[in-house]
DNA sequence: AATATACTATGATAATTGTCATATTTAATG
DNA sequence: CATTAAATATGACAATTATCATAGTATATT
């Protein structure tokens, strides 16, 4: 069994509060999972009586809509936790978790998780933090759903991605979204997505190299998205 | 000094797991405040220090736009804590909070709250779980945002605003909102929310009784807003 | 009771965005 | 490498929703 000590997931999450002794109770439970591109962690309404730790990979939280439209609520990296909410809830999942790229994650049980945020006041601390961070984002959202247009939010999404995952050598952004899950996550068709990344191209506030967007003139984006 | 062991918010929220000593720690600890319809507790980027206990009225979370728009992201009502975010996540509030119906709370501070979540793991967890319901509300609320329409939204609010809060002897909502706080919850101009108000009112799904809102055909509502 | 002020209502119009159709390009599979 | 499937792209059009204008109605204030 690999160390835990040593998991990114340990340096950047609520787990970073865990003593030697609890890390180490941490690797004696902990199941580690490969996922590829695609597959899911977890689906909607699944119970999961569990966490998964992102070692590695991109994964999205999403949920299907009656007409078929897939709207992603958040984008998920290495060094964070999944499926919080509904353990300490004690609900099945409000939503999917599929993989963006390839993941690598380690499942760790529900015992596990109450025990330590009851026996340690750092670890249930960080807990809540990261619940509250997760709450005052989604509610920026859902402002910015409101109060931006289409092409204000395709902006800041950009944006966003490129402070959030960064760029490849070649300047294109590092996580690799198909336009419909960035449609997706900014909440409109897919080709009005597609539209307007013309569009930015165009103006060459944006370039694209196939597939890959590049961000050509960041000081524009972020004037549009405001 | 009341004593806090009688009040509708210590059988109704996260306090409900204080003991009596607990309890009697925090009736010193707290302060009662009256507000009035329209009145602030407090404002977006305020430092509160503490959380608020809703003890009477409603309550509304909101953000002002850019455009003068105020979006309310949420209602509180009696029974309900307020604050509890920007507390633990140790931040100036997002959001104002400003009352709907006049109001009575009472404010406790900050380090009484910490003291309860480091010391009483039953507390905790039903904080966590609290904050864990805001976020998953938030997270649906966002999903119909995209994949509703204006009128779906409307129906739905009208729905939620008479399961959460009930009706009056004749039958209206009994939470009194404008049709721009209305508008603000369902995330609209005004002038749409009026427009489909008098358009459900002619379709007989409800009824407006001055600026009272009697739901008529719950059904059909219901099966509008899916 | 009279005036002012805020709220509700409705029409006309414009802007935004979604939907459907159809190329075109890229990737996948036998 | 050929064929199929999937993703990207773009045009044409329709539907939804916002904005501006204006009028009516209720509420508050003196």
């Amino acid at each position: 069994m690999n160390k835990c000590d040593q998991c990114i997931v340990r340096q950047l999450s609520s787990l970073k509060a865990l003593n030697k002794d609890e890390v180490i109770q941490l690797a004696n439970s902990k199941t580690t999972y490969k996922i590829k591109k695609g597959e899911a962690i977890f689906e909607e309404g699944e119970v999961t009586n569990g966490v998964f730790c992102i070692k590695d990979g991109v994964g999205k939280l999403s949920k299907l809509s009656a007409n078929g439209k897939d709207q992603i609520v958040k984008l998920v990296q290495s060094g964070e936790l999944l499926g919080q909410r509904s353990m300490i809830s004690n609900e099945p999942a409000n939503l999917s978790a599929k993989a963006v790229a390839d993941m690598e994650v380690c499942f760790i049980p529900k015992a596990e998780i109450l025990h330590f945020f009851n026996n340690n006041n750092q670890f249930s601390m960080n807990l809540m933090q990261s619940v509250c961070e997760d709450l005052k984002e989604s509610e920026n959202d859902k402002i910015a759903l409101v109060q931006k247009t289409v092409k204000q939010r395709l902006a800041e999404t950009l944006l966003h991605l490129y402070d959030a995952f960064g760029e490849n050598t070649d300047q294109t952004l590092k996580v690799q979204l198909t336009r419909e899950e960035l449609a997706g996550i900014i909440g409109t068709a897919t080709e009005s997505c597609i539209r307007l990344l013309s569009d930015f191209n165009k103006l060459e506030l944006i370039e694209l190299v196939g597939k890959k967007i590049k961000l050509k003139n960041i000081k524009a984006l972020k004037k549009l998205s405001e």
